[in-house]
DNA sequence: AATGCGTGGAT
DNA sequence: TATCCAAGCAT
């Protein structure tokens, strides 16, 4: 596949890159254990995310889940209230999964095969190779974009790294490239690279270990490469956003809303919302007051839920990767069903779809069928202010909680 | 192959 | 301010 001069080249090129490693590597707290399963899971918080973001997240989960059985065994909603602001938050489902799966078909243990390890559930090829070379140094390739950067410039490769053929290249370089014995330290040291030195722009190439060689730099395409097609911007949406407090037996408390099983923000809660059926129009009072009747109806219709939109509270924006969520938030006053007792049950502890928990007296958590109590359908339930943080949100609801429930 | 899926930091 | 894009995976 190589020629012998070409094997040369690589093989002084690994062997510098794995020299400075060792000597330059950051002191990250996952690096500071064998833990195979520890590997794991900060590999999949890494996914498309900073190491100075994930810290804090891998610490506070591994205290709380220090082994896959402990994951394995934890309910659905806690694992999510754990990732709740680290985004993509099907990883946190699939881990979970995985880790059940784990205990079902491994004895618990990350096992040191590749087809079975690669067969869990958010383990694909990257975080295959990450997990299976640094906790076993098994000869697998890690590429991820910080890899395909580096070698794309080490190498002058041209070819567009968003197209899934490019990574199936680089994992062949890759692989070739990994010092016997070394499998480890090396993913990681040519990670470390693209994260610290041959970063995305305005790379240090002076004091980049392997700059002599480097072809993309003796070309001057250092900040060219890699080739990279732009993602699309993201869609529009408009939504009306209903912070719903109750009165009476539902004094002081919110009624918010679980997300479906499957799709955005995937069984994440959130403050009940409706799509705007066109685009924005211009402000002002009789606008507003066709959204709020809006919201109420739409509300009544996909919710059975009657209430009455009365001020708008305020503006949010939140951008996903594929999203720009423009949302208009509004107070409403909670309209109970007349003719019979509204009486939902209090909600607490963590959210399992289709159950509602409830804490006993004892403390522990215990699942109570379902009511159909007025103004509490499956999805919806009330909740203290208090009460509102043992719930995991995204972010952009988060924020809009943080500024209501403070006035 | 192309698209859906979060969030925040850097420039 | 706008843009990029980060230790990707599922479908």
């Amino acid at each position: 596949m190589f020629a012998e001069a070409t094997k040369e080249r690589m093989s002084a090129f690994s062997e510098r890159l794995l020299a400075w490693y060792r000597i330059h590597k950051r002191d990250l707290p996952w690096r500071r254990t064998r833990d195979p399963y520890a590997i794991w899971v900060s590999e999949v918080m890494l996914q498309q995310t900073r190491v100075d973001t994930v810290i804090p997240y891998w610490r506070r989960f591994m205290e709380r889940f220090p082994t896959a059985k402990a994951l394995a065994e934890a309910p659905e909603g806690e694992v999510l209230k754990l990732w709740e602001g680290l985004g993509y938050y099907s990883r946190a489902r699939n881990l979970q999964a995985a880790a059940r799966e784990l205990c079902d078909r491994f004895d618990g243990r990350v096992p040191a095969d590749r087809e079975a390890f690669a067969s869990l559930k958010g383990v694909g090829p990257y975080t295959t190779g990450a997990v299976l070379s640094i906790a076993y140094d098994m000869p697998e390739p890690a590429v991820d974009g910080n890899v395909m950067r580096v070698l794309s410039r080490h190498f002058r490769i041209h070819e567009d790294i968003a197209k899934p053929a490019a990574r199936v290249r680089m994992e062949k370089l890759a692989k070739a490239l990994i010092p016997e014995g070394s499998a480890g330290d090396f993913n990681q040291a040519l990670m470390e690279l693209g994260a610290t030195v041959c970063t995305p722009k305005s790379p240090y190439c002076l004091v980049c270990p392997v700059m002599e060689h480097c072809a993309g730099r003796l070309a001057g395409e250092e900040e060219s490469l890699p080739i990279k097609t732009k993602a699309k911007a993201p869609r529009p949406e408009h939504r009306s956003v209903a912070w719903i407090e109750g009165e009476g037996d539902l004094a002081g408390r919110i009624l918010i809303r679980q997300r479906p099983d499957s799709g955005l923000l995937a069984r994440m809660w959130e403050l009940p919302h409706v799509l705007w059926d066109d685009g924005p129009e211009a402000d002002g009072g009789a606008a507003e007051a066709g959204r709020m009747a809006d919201l109420a109806a739409k509300l009544a219709d996909e919710e059975k839920v009657t209430v009455r939109p009365y001020a708008l509270a305020i503006k949010a924006e939140h951008v996903f990767s594929h999203l720009h969520w423009h949302l208009n938030v509004y107070r409403c006053a909670y309209e109970p069903p007349s003719g019979r007792k509204a009486q939902p049950q209090a909600g607490t502890g963590f959210g399992v779809p289709g159950l509602l928990l409830a804490a006993d007296p004892s403390g522990a958590y215990a699942a109570q069928a379902e009511t159909a109590a007025a103004g509490e359908s499956g999805r919806l339930r009330w909740v203290p202010l208090a009460e509102l943080d043992r719930y995991a949100f995204p972010n952009v609801f988060l924020k809009i909680i943080r500024e209501l429930r403070g006035q």
